[in-house]
DNA sequence: GGCTTATAGCAACTCTCTTGGCTTTAGGAA
DNA sequence: TTCCTAAAGCCAAGAGAGTTGCTATAAGCC
């Protein structure tokens, strides 16, 4: 799936439609391509700026390399919208979420994407999507909690099934549904 | 701290000595020294060459790319030896390697290697430096048993004490002695 | 409607990575 | 010792990435 060219989830346009938010919808777009036609290891700025219709020129003024390029559009495309389950337990939320999370992750752009931000560390010392993932931990936790369930702590959560998930899709080990599941067992037994 | 000259962990020497050893050893070094300066990302094939007294083609024709052959330097650098700790109880064990491993992994140095692992899906679908650590997690769990001891699963162990440390490496996340603490608490708990 | 400024486009140039063909060297075997 | 072969060294050409100074354009504002 192609990195869709509305999608600007990290640049804060100053005004959507302007020449600026153009160029770089459509630059995003390229990248997204090129990504899922193979090209990663051989993309090159010219190259995605021909693609996208852009003066290779903006291309480097605005993003400079392409590892720059690439850790920005999966930002974009990892902090996308997916919605938080609600099944009105936190055992049922918890198994829906995170085996939503391994069967996105585990998809080989995805892969792709996680690999270009970890390569350079996240995103200046911390990483948006782990943030993210926090915070829909701590909801699904609080949730349960206004329910009167015990739940393992949001830390918890993330340490414990996202990292491994992540852990594994980023360097190419296997994972899928029953991982997630274990993964979701061991956390349970935590909050017993 | 640059890679020893004398660490071939991978590659299989024909014979310890032979001029291809030698060539090996000298690039090997020479990555080590670079990326210990800080030029991980300026790094190219013929700076290391320069510095390895190697002609380039040499490089070239052995390991194609800087990818190739930092993530070489990186599993040679990560999968050296670590002694398992042995403290004669499993929960001391566990804690000391913990500590270990973060204390490791979170310098400057092994996260860049960790990275370029990482950025390249391990290697060849799988990674040696989980391999590595699930071995050790296995050894350190049949000794805690034949003590009588009850321990995690050596699954769990790795699920839930490496991946989640070395997540936060890769990642740039904040990790220490007090996170490898809170892991190996938790990871107990599922042992009761 | 005209002005200001940030950003995109353009064109020419440099630079060095990368590759291919060939020669030379040195390990390992007979 | 002598030969055989795999791997390293050397050289030279080319290809394409990346840069820079300038111009043109169009948002945003008075």
């Amino acid at each position: 799936m192609a990195v869709s060219a509305s999608s600007h989830a990290t640049a804060q346009a100053r005004r959507p439609g302007g020449r600026s938010a153009r160029v770089r919808d459509a630059v995003y777009t390229a990248v997204g391509e090129l990504v899922g036609e193979g090209h990663r290891d051989t993309m090159t700025i010219p190259q995605v700026a021909e693609r996208a219709g852009v003066n290779p020129t903006s291309v480097y003024r605005r993003w400079g390399s392409v590892e720059a390029l690439l850790s920005e559009v999966a930002v974009a495309a990892l902090t996308g919208d997916d919605s938080l389950p609600d099944t009105g337990t936190f055992a049922g939320d918890l198994k829906a979420w995170a085996s939503a999370i391994a069967e996105d992750i585990f998809r080989p752009e995805r892969g792709i994407y996680l690999r270009a931000l970890a390569s350079r560390g996240g995103l200046d010392g911390s990483c948006p999507c782990w943030e993210h993932r926090l915070r829909q931990a701590e909801k699904m936790a609080e949730r349960g909690r206004e329910r009167g369930e015990r739940t393992p702590t949001p830390r918890q959560i993330v340490d414990h099934v996202v990292a491994p998930l992540y852990h594994h899709a980023v360097f190419g080990l296997p994972g899928g549904a029953a991982y997630a599941e274990a993964l979701v067992a061991d956390v349970f037994a935590l909050a017993q």
